[in-house]
DNA sequence: AGTTAATACATTGCGCGCAATTAATGTGTG
DNA sequence: CACACATTAATTGCGCGCAATGTATTAACT
């Protein structure tokens, strides 16, 4: 996706420094670089620790509704969900009503994790910069991106 | 990471909703779907289209480099390069000055992809909607969060 | 020249993301 | 009840990203 910042000339469209998406692309991978270290003392990984998150709040959720939450399925959740019940961070149970829901729950070692995670958000906060107006924008900007993307909607383009 | 909206309030800094980081994951994730289908008609994946468009720009350049403009490094981008070398897209060629390193170039079909590709940018924007200035300050604040993640920098925080 | 160090790339292994398919359970209808 | 259909997860397969390691080539130094 391209954007013209030099409207008096033709512009690449095709062009690296062009790219919106490369940025945000670019953007997302040093971020979840960035989380490595502070995670791997939780022996978390990022898509986990999002697991997790969810997992603290909302026990007994199944896989279905977590992969709303996250916007990801049982190709993902499944094996990731595996590996955390391995770690005994989480147990995968079976609803009693429905025989075909995962019902799941954070263990003791689970819980005990979320102390230890409390200064994560801090730590990253500082390592990407920026004032709290910086964030709060950014945030939006992507989610009003996310929106549009996920709602097969088309701006004011040719249909 | 986590921002405050209702400072009024102790917010909950592990909760979904107030972490900036996923929103970028999110959209991050929402863009690559969002090509998947237009690239298709191209037969690349979002990462080797991003390798194509250095490529067209700057033939006979090494690894090295493209991994230095795409911020990736040669785990990903051997294979990834084996792989249009596979649909006769690029050549992988070595410098006869330095035989370590390897020289990139278009073949003639990845130059007449070139031309398809061309409509890609224009349909995407499309597909993400807003107007030019949300993307230009999406890609404005998702470069400068990337140089800070990539710089070891830490604002004003304990050290 | 010979040893050491640096460089460029390749390889291995693991954990995602996701499309596509399958399996098992539940629901609805005649 | 029988049958079609929907729903929930699991499975399979592929392509990244990236850490860690290996290998071949070049550069640097004495």
């Amino acid at each position: 996706m391209s954007i013209k910042n030099a409207p008096e000339q033709a512009v690449n469209p095709l062009a690296l420094e062009n790219q919106v998406c490369f940025s945000l692309y670019s953007a997302t991978n040093a971020m979840i670089r960035a989380y490595r270290p502070l995670l791997d003392e939780l022996s978390l990984t990022y898509p986990q620790y999002l697991v997790m998150m969810v997992l603290w709040k909302e026990p007994g959720i199944s896989v279905k509704t977590l992969g709303e939450k996250l916007h990801l399925d049982s190709g993902t959740l499944t094996p990731l969900l595996k590996r955390l019940e391995a770690k005994e961070l989480v147990s995968r149970g079976r609803s009693e009503l429905d025989e075909r829901v995962r019902v799941l729950h954070v263990t003791e070692a689970g819980r005990e994790l979320h102390q230890q995670a409390l200064t994560v958000p801090e730590q990253m906060r500082c390592k990407v910069g920026g004032t709290l107006e910086d964030l709060a924008q950014l945030k939006q900007l992507c989610d009003q991106a996310f929106a549009m993307l996920n709602s097969g909607e088309a701006t004011s383009c040719e249909m």
